[in-house]
DNA sequence: GATTTTGTCGTAAACGATTAAGTTCATTTT
DNA sequence: AAAATGAACTTAATCGTTTACGACAAAATC
């Protein structure tokens, strides 16, 4: 591994002045800057990560967290998509990603420690239990943190628009002469307490009248759950026209159980999914959906946290709510009213 | 942040003391090396990864290279899943992962010059374009390597059993009764080489007539190609009455097209897919698949790179071949010979 | 009792980079 | 002509660890 060193002796000049002429410090002659640099790219120098973290402190890394377990992590493709453009970005920015686990080796620590353990600058926590102590116990720490679809007091987030988006199904759906619209909703977190509100608040905007039985819990990604709401709702004597599904995958659930009792969708019963993955691009009828844009989401995230590490001083908590789209399939019939 | 230094004085002893304390070396008393732990442990004593990394020229980090451009990247469950288990396991050899690109900041780099400017002991490659020069380079040099799904020369590989999958399917149709089995593969990679290759061999085996016209080419996790594919074969005067898909996602394509001749699963065609993702096991009828079992091949991964990486002198070069599973779902008819 | 061994601990030099402070020497200012 | 300025480098300390080597006393050996 060639070192500032060995540039040194090579040029006849000091380890100092190497370092300085290859970061652009004023006070090196202009020829023997470029001799230097000439010499180092001849000599196919490479600056070291490790030593450059370990004396300014900036590690130009910044952790990750992901959890596994609970749901299904990067399997949705949303949060792998979030993954990538929050890399993609990262990058760009000039930051490495690493993840960041609970365990290491024979350590047993928690976010905060690993965290710091490898000297991250920042971490963006992403699809975890934010009621963990341990999430907590990072968020409260001093080191620069982005939530992705929650948010900390004073700490920065990006949100996606899940009330603008329950929102515009609800009024598309309307819009198509459904006045019996039915909500499956996922698993109690922050995101689904904003769904079901915007769902009501919408419903409420048309004077629609929501029976208790139309809104109905599953779990997301599990469209066994959805299925089973779906039957449930299929059951009732006043059927909804309308269900709208807690994201596409687990429409196939409900696909399922309509297909096993012979409906056909759209023209017996409506449907509409939300997350816009590829799956619901690709099925026939197509899956009107709401698109979330995972894209901008993991840019945005990685765009706030080197802001704030590289501006500490001037940094303010910033929520960032990114807007999606109303993706149209042919999954909603439009009824005559 | 607490150093050595600080629990030194704390302690009274020296820095080189505390170290040998806590990293529990021989040559210190065991009541001062107890006393110096419970005084780390007081202080919240942790140390610096990076400052172990620059003395000991080992980063305990290793790189990952995933591609997002070409194919569909982390998209696919496939590679989520393998991702995600090699993550786990190299945490519990004590390895952090980091991925590695093209460019980081300003600096335009090639990814043999990013795992060395991240000090990282090794790399694990997959989904990437091995044809890149870029690649090349990295496999070539130094650093420990292990490829997924590609073999290069003196380097270890992990490797999804293609052979075995292809033939396990082949085997499986040809028992219940099938004699006219088309196979729609994916772009020319050395995966889809490998199943070209057993699909005929496997057909071999059993006699099998395999027209030209059966064997079609389609992009992997493309539904609209699969779904031409599919169409083509229909429209041939001696249909086949199986049809192996690419991979599970893909199938939908032919799924659609399918249902929008009117013959339905598995009574006018039976249909095979590839992965054993999700998706395969929540459509109706239940998709018969080959299931690559990518939490093992993550987990291998880590431990063959581990391996060495830390014992450098005894290494040689494997190649695993993981085994996969079929899985009997309800779209292969059984028919009467 | 003199010498060697053993058990503990300290000193100091690395790892590769950055940078405050100091040095040299030519040039400008007064 | 003396002093001040400034450009161009160098010296040396530092970041937090690890570790070869040395030091010193107590215990063991002869």
């Amino acid at each position: 591994m060639v070192t500032l060193k060995d540039i040194s002796k090579e040029c006849g000049v000091s380890q100092a002045t190497v370092s300085k002429a290859l970061n652009g410090l004023p006070d090196i002659g202009e020829e023997t800057a470029n001799y230097i640099r000439s010499v180092a790219n001849r000599m196919g120098y490479l600056p070291n990560a490790t030593a450059r973290a370990l004396k300014l402190g900036i590690s130009h890394n910044i952790g990750i967290l992901f959890v596994d377990k609970t749901s299904c992590g990067l399997k949705h493709e949303y949060f792998s998509e979030i993954l990538n453009s929050l890399k993609v970005e990262a990058e760009r920015l000039g930051y490495d990603i690493t993840f960041i686990s609970k365990d290491i080796g024979k350590f047993s620590m928690d976010y905060y420690k690993h965290a710091k353990y490898r000297n991250c600058d920042g971490v963006v926590i992403a699809s975890v239990d934010f009621k963990d102590p341990d999430v907590i116990r990072l968020v409260e720490s001093e080191i620069p943190t982005v939530t992705l679809d929650y948010t900390f007091d004073s700490r920065s987030s990006v949100l996606s628009d899940n009330v603008g988006g329950m929102q515009e199904i609800v009024r598309y759906v309307y819009s198509n002469g459904h006045r019996r619209i039915a909500f499956i909703h996922g698993e109690d977190t922050s995101v689904t307490q904003k769904r079901i509100a915007s769902f009501f608040k919408a419903c409420e905007e048309f004077d629609l009248r929501v029976p208790e039985a139309y809104v109905r819990a599953a779990i997301y990604h599990d469209p066994r759950s959805s299925g089973l709401a779906t039957r449930d709702l299929l059951a009732l004597p006043e059927r909804p026209t309308c269900i709208l599904f807690p994201d596409d995958f687990s429409f196939i659930g409900g696909k399922n159980e309509l297909e096993r009792q012979g409906l056909s969708i759209p023209d017996d019963m409506s449907v509409v999914g939300y997350d816009g993955i590829l799956l619901s691009q690709v099925l026939r009828p197509k899956l009107t959906t709401f698109r979330q844009d995972a894209e901008t989401m993991g840019r945005k995230a990685a765009v706030l946290l080197v802001e704030q590490i590289e501006n500490p001083k001037s940094w303010l908590p910033q929520l960032v709510t990114v807007a999606g789209t109303l993706l149209e399939g042919h999954s909603v019939k439009t009824l005559q009213v």
